[in-house]
DNA sequence: TCTATTGTGGATAATGAGTATCCATGTTAT
DNA sequence: ATAACATGGATACTCATTATCCACAATAGA
């Protein structure tokens, strides 16, 4: 039970787009190419950015992706639920409709939503709300600090001829 | 990305147990047949069960399974981690080091372990310490508040003749 | 307008985890 | 001894994920 690939081809190409100058796009082909994988396979990933209004696309000559709204605006549980969907994870499929006590509805009359499945989602909005807490902008921000001199001027200038 | 159906079959088996009189065990044949799946099946489910020390088994006539410890001391992630493992929801595998920086050692010099990663085990954290803190016993008690007297009834005896 | 560039989406295959069953084996009360 | 019970290996089926190829649409620039 794990977050899919796609996740992290998502924090990690979405993590050098913070530094895209205004107005710039930069292609899927290249951030393939910085990942090692397939320009289809990304886009695929990329769709699901799109549609779930985390990055914009420009189609065309000298086209692209470009953040479609502020990093600060970004959270890491956007980018997760745009790739993973809005699915729960305990999803109660009801295996009590099927036990021997259902035969006489007289005594099995159990209270919906089941308490299983309320306990479990409880604990899960713990999780989702602490990753709405965190942003793309803040994730750079830590991260860069930590970068010497040398790779942010990698960075940028990778960025620039993009 | 959800917990397997096992989680659910183990929740729905144990919630029965906790009513189980002292020294009394209940085979994998009986709760199979209240949930409709074969012994085989869920006896996989059972051992994960008995690993984690959740349950003990008794073999031979008679045998059957019975609760490794108080229902009190059994808590909703207990039983969640006995059926999916220990593993985390975002397991970094590392696809910076695949990228196009890396042929520069001294630029592509990231700290371990990846922020990302972090960032989402600690959230993932806030979810599993909430688990923990619910119980077998508590659920039982919950849900049994609701039942009618028939129904406790119905339970008791079938619990009785397994 | 033509063309090279770039994103979009359908079709398809490979992989791997989860779901599920059958059967052989070991253990134990009667 | 035997019937009742758990255990573990082997196997197959299903399904989501991972991944690729290709045809098509959009667009900037010559």
């Amino acid at each position: 039970m794990q977050f899919s690939i796609g996740v992290e081809y998502a924090f990690h190409s979405l993590f050098y787009m913070v530094d895209l100058p205004e107005h710039k796009t930069i292609g899927i082909k290249d951030i393939a190419k910085l990942h090692g994988i397939t320009v289809t396979y990304l886009s695929k990933i990329f769709s699901k950015l799109r549609k779930a209004g985390i990055v914009r696309s420009i189609a065309g000559v000298n086209g692209g992706y470009e953040l479609a709204k502020g990093a600060e605006n970004i959270s890491f549980w956007d980018i997760i639920e745009a790739i993973e969907g809005t699915s729960r994870l305990f999803h109660c499929i009801e295996i009590r409709k099927k036990n021997i006590f259902v035969n006489d509805p007289s005594i099995f009359t159990d209270k919906c939503p089941c308490l299983i499945k309320v306990v479990i989602q409880e604990a899960e909005d713990l999780m989702r709300n602490q990753l709405k807490m965190k942003s793309l902008r803040w994730l750079h921000d830590q991260v860069h600090k930590d970068f010497s001199v040398e790779k942010r001027k990698a960075i940028a200038d990778w960025l620039k001829d993009v």
